[in-house]
DNA sequence: TGCTAAATCTCGAAC
DNA sequence: GTTCGAGGTTTAGCA
């Protein structure tokens, strides 16, 4: 770490010279900018865009990706994943900046008829980001604790592969019979159960055993319940707030195991 | 329009109690508040997660939505969906900002250790945005030109309800067979066959003519081939870009039309 | 690279 | 409000 980095270089109210000038150097050195003004912008690729001129935050980040925020929402009004190449020019006195993706031949194009602010940042990030209760942790829940799901329960493979794709949890309960069960981390819609009853159909025709299907979530919605009936499937409650909790009680229990 | 509007108003470098002030005025104005700086972050709701500190960008809209974003990666790290309300603190010389959601119940609490730089944004953006070769693009060029799937086919209805959803395009091909169409904009995979084949049985059970299922995309993964001859089901190739120029022919056409 | 499935998905429409 | 499906989805994980 360089003590006489310069996080930040701000220009305000920059000419558009002088804005193309720290863009293409901004961009060169792969650093993160940052534009507030007036633009359009087109997009052309996977789909076709226009957006009319107005006021918006641009982001360019040390990684080629891209981002167009309005005043509102949550998501970009448009953007571009990472790994742009991009050009810069003056056309009529204006900032133009093409960012181009080659893997699927898409580009963004924005022009800035007038620049607020401009900023090049040089910023320093490797703090560890952890996320809790994914979906992830509930499979390891179960698997940790099969009793979640039915006293008995016995699970034999996670994440196995059962042509067409992967089966969450699958094992065995007190009176033998094989159990494919899928995971969800949200309410559960139809989409959730015919993926079940796909993996149970695939496992089916693979053995003579019963197979009993579950459907593990915080809850389903209303009009499963009849679909699971028909396709004579089951659903097991369970939320990933409390497959999370569990796994730190493991965890902390381990370290106590280890202590005494 | 306001004239006098600032719409932008800097602060470089500034103390905890200078950006706490101002991010506490710019949120009860409504503006778009954006700060770069050193900060941690917590998040609690649908999930759990850590961040660890690190210089980022954070930006809070307008509708109060919030992000967090790294230097690279086209998402954010964090964030909150438009609607939070907010309450900000300085803690240890820290500022400390809570958006909490309440429809979710989730909070994002984030700890400014250091901010380079605050501006509190007053942007007008009414421009309008359009979207070209969306799906839903793709069922009006069918619909308007049905010999895209085969000649002779007619559609009878689009969007139609068959319980359980809404089969994309429904008609008739020259025999008279009943046509069940799956339209996709990108390539299909097999969750697509699925919910196609789901909606060919829901429609059988109405009738006793013989039935087609389609599937519409500009091209299939691998192994939906197989899956569709078991299912027998049907592939026609046909890209959202196709259909969206299809359209545009079509409009100038009838303007045409309209002249001649 | 292609494919599958998750995501604190978001967003919009329909009921 | 719930449910459902699209999305320029993106992202991660694995063959």
């Amino acid at each position: 770490m360089d003590s006489r980095r310069k996080p930040i270089t701000l220009l305000k109210d920059p000419s558009i010279i002088e804005a193309a000038s720290a863009t293409e150097k901004g961009l060169s050195e792969k650093r993160t900018l940052l534009i507030i003004g007036k633009c359009w912008v087109e997009y052309r690729g996977r789909a076709s865009s226009k957006l009319e001129s107005g006021e918006r935050i641009l982001i360019i980040k040390e990684d080629g990706s891209v981002l167009v925020h309005r005043p509102k929402d949550y998501s970009p009004v448009n953007w571009q994943p990472p790994g742009c190449i991009f050009k810069t020019k003056i056309v009529d006195e204006r900032l133009w900046i093409r960012a181009t993706r080659l893997r699927k031949k898409e580009t963004l194009e924005i022009t800035f008829e007038h620049i607020y602010f401009l900023a090049v940042l040089d910023l320093i990030d490797h703090g560890k980001f952890t996320l809790y209760a994914s979906e992830k942790d509930m499979r390891r829940a179960v698997v940790a604790n099969p009793s979640l799901i039915e006293s008995g329960f016995k699970p034999i493979s996670f994440e196995k592969k059962v042509e067409p794709g992967f089966v969450d949890v699958y094992g065995i309960d007190k009176e033998g019979r094989l159990v494919v069960i899928e995971i969800k981390r949200n309410i559960a819609g139809k989409a959730s159960v015919l993926q079940l009853a796909k993996y149970v159909e695939a496992v089916k025709v693979t053995t003579n055993r019963k197979i009993r299907g579950i459907l593990v979530a915080p809850n389903i919605s209303k009009d499963v319940q009849p679909m699971l009936v028909t396709l004579n499937l089951e659903f097991k409650p369970l939320s990933p707030r409390k497959c999370a909790e569990i796994l730190t009680r493991r965890k902390t229990r381990k370290i106590v195991d280890f202590l005494e």
